[in-house]
RNA sequence: GGCGGCGUAGCUCAGAUGGUUAGAGCGACGGACUCAUAACCCGUAGGUCGGUGGUUCGAUUCCACUCGCCGCCA
């Protein structure tokens, strides 16, 4: 194990997220990458720091919050925990997960606004004009014209503000670009930043009074922040920028500036252009790569909330697991440019490449060393094969080809390897016994090959690890390895699997996905909320544990069996949820009124932290009809939802069904 | 409206500073095999490289115009 100390720092995040919207799978996307990056980086010994977080300020977020008659905070909190779980369920790695409503990024934030203040870049002015709610930026439209850029209405707005002395930095940023091609990825990009700048800059307004839910200036309390001013600044606050205590400014000494800004391609004027001036102007070292993504597009058109064709990453855990979404977005995309997502080319990519691919080679080269060797990885007789040196070619490109995020085509490159290796395995075929060969030479050439074999997979699965981290571990259990985790992966060399390692507990690593499986997640998309039913479980390599129908708790616990009578006892019905409300006073409590055909009732529900009251309006669930009433905080409650419970906190995630059912039906 | 990109097999995309039969993967079809997850392996299909016109001995690759999609800017 090396210190530390001694590795060389890597800083890589995401954009903070807009907490204007739920989780969908674009924000996924970039967050993979993100996750996929800091494995990578990990595993080659880097002291990896990886960031992601969520966005809260701002007029739409005020207005939103007061539509749903919730505090703005509230709000925040509520949509935030949303992209936590998530990110928590994805098994992602992040070091940090920073909300602008934290102190830290107060703090940091203010600090900012005061060291610029100091130095001379901000200065007070008036502006009169239309201003875009939904953008938050103010716009060069006439009065009562709609906002250029998103079409929505825009408001007339008088105000005194701050501005920041943007103008001042369009030739430092211009030779800044000229100087580093590489400090905007892709090109067409860089190309269209530096469009914008030489088309010259004008002073930013930094500063709002027309509301009230961000970051006060510093001494002058009714402005509050600009709220891209504020998100922006969080890579840096995230680290410790604002605070005095010597622990935060080591990291951020340390990690600062980063080596990857990962952003989608709306956002790359606020982080290419704005953000490295606030920097220079603060004095602050520039982040040394932005590297801007396309858009996932579903089906051939823009996910958009308005088209309602927004996918969550939650219905395709739940079907095929985290893996496979993973796989996808990184194989099927070329990073950079726009891709489309289908449910369709899910299900093949999931089964050409993962089920019959890497899965399959695994599985009949473990089966085979099961069978000949007992499950013990037999002596190789040294003799160079073909798949040796296309080994070591893998080795070197996919590095070459992750480390500048070329995701596609690293893993295009270690599928072509997978290929090459089936093709060895058919033309050696280890279980043909040749005629009048003794067993004794039969024995060794197969050891020759199943060596190979094995110990191609031991490369292809420290290769893929980072894109498909709980599939390679598994392999590596399998190979006998242990942890994947605990592995030094850093020199990745042909030949590092010892002969005489006893082989793991064997077990299908992708199972193929029925074609069923494509209607089984458009359903779920359709019926609203993803949700963790029955069906789920029929994947075993869905990153649930298999639950039966009533999934209390998780089927890894230990059950008594009981008897059809003992079942018969619960009454388990669907029941139709007509009110949905918070119970005051109880962050997790929800007061539901459900329909079960025959009578309403209340029923009380610890599920306040997982879903939004209005979400569950009208949604079909199931509940326990007979048991016995209870009082919480107050409320009688009059039965119970069934939920499977999630992680180790527990969340749960409501049983529902996929067809249309009649309230009130019995389930036995 | 200005600037830029893209349009190649059913699908996703490579590629060519212009030159013999335009490539890959997936899907489809045929065959072989049986270690393996109806898998793997072998083979086949056929696309006038968006349209029109031009330059040229020769263009899908260059030029002009045109249609469609997209991005940045106004």
């Amino acid at each position: 194990m090396t210190n530390k100390t001694d590795k060389i720092p890597f800083y890589v995040m995401t954009p903070i997220y807009y907490v204007n919207a739920r989780p969908h799978l674009g924000h996924t996307y970039t967050t993979v990458a993100a996750d996929t990056l800091a494995r990578y980086k990990r595993m080659r010994g880097f002291d990896v720091r990886f960031l992601t977080g969520t966005d809260e300020h701002g007029q739409k977020i005020e207005r939103s919050a007061n539509k749903a008659g919730k505090t703005a905070q509230a709000f925040a909190d509520e949509i935030s925990a949303e992209f936590r779980f998530l990110w928590a369920r994805m098994g992602l790695t992040n070091d940090d997960y920073i909300r602008t409503t934290e102190p830290r990024h107060k703090r940091g934030v203010q600090r900012l606004f005061t060291e610029l203040q100091q130095r001379g870049y901000i200065y007070k002015g008036t502006y009169t004009g239309q201003y875009c709610v939904s953008d938050e930026l103010y716009v060069d439209a006439p009065e009562g014209a709609p906002c250029p850029d998103c079409g929505r209405p825009t408001e007339r707005v008088s105000e005194e503000n701050y501005y920041f002395k943007l103008s001042e930095f369009g030739d430092k940023l211009l030779a800044y670009y000229e100087a580093h091609p590489d400090f905007i990825r892709p090109e067409s990009r860089r190309n269209e930043v530096m469009a914008f700048v030489r088309g010259g800059l004008k002073d930013l307004s930094i500063s709002r009074t027309s509301f009230n839910w961000g970051i006060p200036v510093p001494g002058d309390e009714k402005h509050v922040i600009y709220v891209w001013m504020d998100a922006l600044a969080n890579y840096i606050t995230a680290l410790g920028y604002g605070s005095d205590a010597p622990e935060d400014q080591a990291r951020f000494q340390k990690y600062w500036p980063a080596d990857v800004q990962l952003l989608g391609k709306e956002i790359s004027r606020f982080h290419c252009v704005y953000w490295p001036a606030f920097l220079m102007a603060a004095g602050l070292p520039l982040p040394k790569s932005f590297v801007v993504h396309g858009w996932l597009l579903f089906e051939q058109s823009k996910m958009s909330k308005s088209r309602g064709n927004i996918v969550r990453a939650e219905t395709i855990l739940d079907v095929l697991g985290a893996d496979a979404l993973r796989y996808f977005l990184l194989r099927e995309i070329v990073f950079g440019q726009d891709g489309s997502f289908s449910f369709d080319a899910l299900v093949q990519r999931y089964n050409a490449d993962l089920a019959n691919g890497y899965g399959n080679l695994v599985s009949r080269t473990l089966t085979m060393i099961g069978k000949y060797f007992d499950g013990v990885v037999p002596e190789s007789t040294g003799e160079v094969e073909t798949v040796t040196p296309e080994a070591r070619t893998a080795i070197v490109k996919v590095g070459g080809l992750f480390d500048s995020l070329d995701f596609s085509r690293a893993l295009e490159t270690i599928w072509v390897f997978i290929a090459a290796v089936d093709i060895y395995i058919t033309a050696s075929a280890p279980w043909k016994q040749g005629a009048g060969v003794p067993d004794k030479v039969q024995q060794q050439h197969r050891g020759q090959v199943l060596y190979t074999a094995a110990e191609s997979i031991r490369i292809i699965t420290a290769l893929v690890y980072p894109v498909i981290p709980d599939a390679a571990a598994k392999v590596w259990a399998q190979l006998g390895l242990g942890d994947i985790t605990q592995a030094d992966l850093k020199d990745l060399e042909w030949g590092g699997l010892k002969p005489g390692t006893k082989l793991g507990t064997l077990g299908p690593i992708f199972p193929r996905a029925e074609k069923e499986a494509i209607t089984r997640m458009q359903e779920k998309e359709e019926a609203g909320l993803a949700e963790s039913t029955a069906a789920a479980t029929q994947v075993p390599s869905a990153p649930v544990a298999a639950a039966p129908v009533v999934a209390a708790a998780p089927a890894v616990a230990e059950t008594k069996t009981i008897t059809i009578d003992d079942f018969a006892k619960v009454e388990l019905r669907v029941a139709q949820i007509k009110v949905a409300e918070r119970v005051a006073g109880a962050d997790r409590l929800l007061r539901l009124e459900v329909d079960l055909g025959y009578e309403q009732r209340q029923i009380v529900a610890g599920i306040a932290e997982a879903y939004a009251p209005e979400s569950l309006i009208g949604r079909k669930v199931v509940i326990v009809a007979n048991l016995a009433p209870r009082k919480l905080r107050g409320l009688e409650s009059n039965g119970m939802v069934v939920a499977a419970s999630l992680g180790e906190k527990g969340k749960p995630v409501l049983a529902g069904f996929l067809e249309d059912i009649e309230i009130g039906a019995r389930l036995k």
